[in-house]
DNA sequence: GTCTATAAGAAGATAGAC
DNA sequence: GTCTATCTTCTTATAGAC
């Protein structure tokens, strides 16, 4: 990897550990394992390295975004995917989602940042809000609107049924990024809350006692 | 109010608003009407400051958590007010938790802070997901637990039921922390989560409860 | 307890050789 | 592009008068 991308990488990790203010240019250039005037060759100063970080993440987002509305728009594949979708299957979902956020290096590194320096500059908690929170109900919401619209589930509000699936997740990953020696404890939680979601958001009760016996039979 | 109070007081609300490192002594000193050095007749150094915040928080959350034990303790009389708890009173219940987390000035000043200072220190990262986190489902989880018991609630596992209660309020709250015109749209999201969560917990729709009762009497 | 003056040191950034 | 040497500025903290 090159230099200049390797000084956003690194000043990445440690201002996702320590926050901007804490970690100093020379700490950058060590770990790059060049001298901290180097580095003045590749970035005008230390807001600019950071400035770039926002800039790449801003690049991955619109990425995996336009990904997402590709999948999206073309709802009759989704439809067709979900029209079935069994408790186990919606466990695996909202695993994922978790795993992901929590797991995916850059994600992890950037959210604990963003995190650290949200009051700092408004721009960023809503960069922060818009990627952790909106965007992420937007296309859950998408998703279990498809469910429900297959007569699976109840016909609640489908935005706060979004919110009762995914914020149990989001607190979930909030205490895994503060105290990551929980995390086998919160995916235990994380799987009983979608199976007692799922109960709760099923048309028919038979349907989730037949659903349990196959999943006890599949274990 | 004393010197050296105020000065506790201006320091916390600077560092929930920039962060520890980017609070300058003299920016303290400033707010309270002295120079930074007589800042130093009071606390040995900037440290010190922070240090006497986190345990004038320690005092004020021992006291708050004595006095919830002792109102919990008596489960009897808690039993008796949450006996006939309508939907309403579920709303208001957490509507409250809301809006104490939200505008109480010291809380959410404290919460701030800890939210920048957290990954700077494990010790605060704690203190947050006790306070914040498990000590509220706790105490939640002992009320929901009560109501459950009361035969009003749906014998689902109390713990993700309160999980279901509390995290979306959390989320909530972390949106406010961070975009505080969207404090309406908020409370109108946690009504609308409310009253959802009391249709999906509540025993009264004709669904089969006897299998469920003989499983709850078998655990 | 508060002030002015100032020491001590840290950290960002530049100059200029190689 | 990287280095050493150095400048500059900012910030904490102390000294000592009042």
């Amino acid at each position: 990897m090159d230099t200049k991308h390797r000084i956003l990488e690194e000043a990445l990790t440690l201002f996702s550990e320590k926050g901007y203010a804490n970690v100093y240019v020379a700490d950058i250039a060590e770990r790059v394992g060049i001298k901290a005037p180097s580095l003045y060759k590749h970035y005008k100063n230390k807001q600019a390295i950071f400035d770039a970080i926002i800039e790449e993440m801003n690049r991955r987002f619109m990425e995996q975004a336009s990904s997402l509305k590709i999948n999206g728009a073309d709802a009759s594949i989704d439809a067709e995917i979900y029209k079935h979708i069994s408790e186990d299957q919606l466990v695996a979902l909202g695993r994922d989602l978790f795993l992901y956020f929590i797991h995916d290096d850059y994600t992890r590194r950037f959210r604990k940042m963003l995190t650290i320096e949200q009051f700092h500059d408004k721009k960023l908690a809503d960069v922060y809000m818009k990627q952790y929170v909106d965007d992420v109900l937007s296309y859950q919401g998408m998703l279990l609107g498809l469910i429900a619209s297959q007569g699976i589930l109840k016909t609640e509000n489908v935005e706060i049924m979004t919110l009762h699936f995914y914020a149990p997740i989001y607190m979930l990953l909030t205490i895994c990024d503060r105290e990551p020696e929980r995390e086998a404890e919160a995916l235990k939680t994380l799987e009983a809350h979608i199976r007692q979601f799922n109960r709760l958001y099923s048309r028919d009760e038979k349907i989730v006692q037949d659903n349990k016996k196959k999943l006890w039979r599949d274990r």
